[in-house]
DNA sequence: TTGAAAGCGCTACCAC
DNA sequence: GTGGTAGCGCTTTCAA
């Protein structure tokens, strides 16, 4: 109905001029405006549920108190939306608001992205990526603060990306802390099945898995080395067939490359008469809502720190912003020639032990 | 690095005044700016990579091209994520972009997103919901012109929300189809194992499916209508007690209130020797990505119309914006107190016949 | 054909 | 202690 309303309209309601309207808006009345004034002024306020024009402010302060979020799947996967809830949480606790596109896969859309979000500009910028992933860094991200969750700056990337904040899940030490609990149980004849190679997180998890097999003395068999794939339908496959062995044979724990193919195999298991965790025990990967917990029986499984991950990335951003600017250049501060690679900010895993897993049966 | 371009520096670079520069780059040169210079102004532009700053725009323009998108779980849910991208995509495509903010599932939080979002002088607002729900409508969506998707306004919501436009799923049809394919196939003892009743759409799919058993003259078994949960869980719990009955005793199709449900009760199936489709024949709902597709047999279900219900929310609300500001009162041209509820627009489902059904065994 | 100026709403500075 | 003013970057109108 009515237009918003401005400080000028304020002002004028109580008979003052926008400067003290202003000053006394931003809690700097004291000492600047006289008491009386102030109370007239916060009355207007109210009476005319102002609200400043955050564009307007924007302009002025040429900082617009947002950052960009630009991902390859993020507002259709389950995934990378904890991530992007983590960012948002801290963003909004600081007063900032996240504004968020979705390339929707199509890679090269990111550049367009980037620019559409500098247009408006943002503050800052965060790309997200549904599982790790190596990323060739839009040359925009470096115009402003930015940081990468769950990916990290390929090679081929613009000079300088290698020096923006990355923050993965620590992979390998979530492949080791899995294997190690169903070690713990007892398991010895354990399967890796991984998701695809073509993530990178799955040479990682099986890195875990090794060392903790090796730590435990135990041979590793590599053709239960396998890749399983992230779907129902390739976890079920390869469970039948390394299933289908007689009992001495096969293995007694299966470690999947994330819950839905976890839940595959729970279902190929109960096709071949077996029994979860009776007969053979079932590891996930990643936590996800709604599948793990809710499978019959609960998934045990890995933790993705999704939430923290978009906290840290967004805490870096904010971090850089507070720091003043645009990141200084900072060439290599102890030689080397180009940018020193940022270490990458590993957050870790957490076990969820739940009733896929049991001690091993033979 | 070097600060953003405006549009005074290519006006320098080029040797002529910012309005050139404005009229060119707005296709507003021929005629008004000697063809010499326009060329002069591109070429200054391009090497300067000058892009106009939206903010600045946003507020000589009185409107930001900026459409806030509130939803109470729209990031972390697969769902929503469908209609967003619905939304994003049909706003891009017209020169928008989208802010979205989720409450959380924090009702009441909601006020305070559309503030913001009101704040930052969205030109429009879609609240966007996780199934079908019947929505207490913020005040502030009435100021600018807005649309609910996935959801309808509340009886106690503000006067005038009746009126603003909603999408929704046609459940009832939905329904209807999901229990006519069974019916094609030759089921007659067919289980309705619907979600939960506190979601609306459970009892317009109940309806409909009703209506094709009417339909067929085949009776409905009350004791087979059911909630079954929207988990793997229930899903299973619901399918084990209702599969256990002798096979003469027992339904030939059961009719999930979504596709996770569904695979609860195809691991059911499995756990109690019975066979998809040979046996049973399970229906999902959704048509949930990375789900329904992938199960294993392949899920026939009933696919949510979710990204249209995103593309019609958005398009009600960029006619809107194109008809000329907020919608006008328009005081029920018509009669009757209070404002005209508008008639949802209802999109249809679609039957998406996989594996998980066939031929009715007996 | 061109350039100067106004104004969107805000805040910071500087006279009064 | 107060209020006028400049300026963020843009577009558009109007005068030269």
């Amino acid at each position: 109905m009515t237009r918003k309303a401005t400080a000028l309209d304020v002002a004028h309601r109580a008979g003052v001029s926008r400067s003290a309207v202003s000053l006394v808006l931003n809690g700097r009345g004291d000492g600047n405006v006289a008491k009386e004034a102030q109370e007239r002024i916060l009355a207007a306020a109210a009476e005319l549920s102002y609200t400043p024009n955050a564009i307007a402010r924007s302009l002025r302060d040429r900082r617009s108190r947002v950052i960009g979020l630009v991902s390859d799947e993020a507002v259709t996967s389950p995934f990378d939306g904890e991530i992007i809830a983590g960012a948002d949480a801290l963003a909004r606790s600081h007063g900032f608001v996240t504004l968020a596109t979705d390339t929707e896969q199509d890679a090269g859309r990111d550049l367009d992205a980037v620019r559409t979000l500098l247009d408006r500009q943002v503050d800052g910028l965060i790309y997200v990526t549904v599982g790790l992933h190596e990323l060739h860094v839009p040359r925009g991200m470096l115009s402003v603060p930015s940081a990468l969750a769950n990916c990290y700056a390929a090679p081929d990337s613009p000079a300088g990306a290698a020096g923006l904040p990355s923050i993965q899940p620590d992979e390998v030490r979530g492949g080791h802390d899995a294997a190690a609990h169903l070690i713990r149980l007892g398991h010895r004849r354990i399967a890796f099945l991984g998701g695809l190679y073509s993530s990178p997180a799955v040479a990682l998890r099986e890195a875990g898995f090794r060392a903790a097999m090796a730590e435990a003395s135990l041979p590793v068999r590599e053709e239960w080395v396998i890749e399983a794939g992230w779907d129902f339908a390739p976890g079920h496959h390869a469970a039948t067939a390394l299933l289908s062995a007689p009992p001495e044979e096969r293995p007694t724990a299966l470690l999947a490359g994330n819950d839905r193919a976890a839940v595959g195999m729970v279902l190929a298991a109960a096709r071949l008469g077996l029994e979860v965790p009776r007969d053979v025990s079932i590891m996930g990967y990643d936590n996800e809502r709604r599948v793990a917990e809710v499978m019959v029986p609960p998934l045990s499984t890995v933790a993705l720190p999704l939430r923290t991950i978009g906290e840290e990335a967004m805490r870096a951003v904010l971090a850089a912003l507070d720091a003043g600017g645009p990141l200084p250049p900072r060439t290599t501060a102890g030689g080397g020639s180009g940018t020193s690679p940022a270490e990458p900010l590993l957050v870790p895993c957490t076990l969820v032990a739940r009733e896929s897993t049991g001690p091993a049966a033979t």
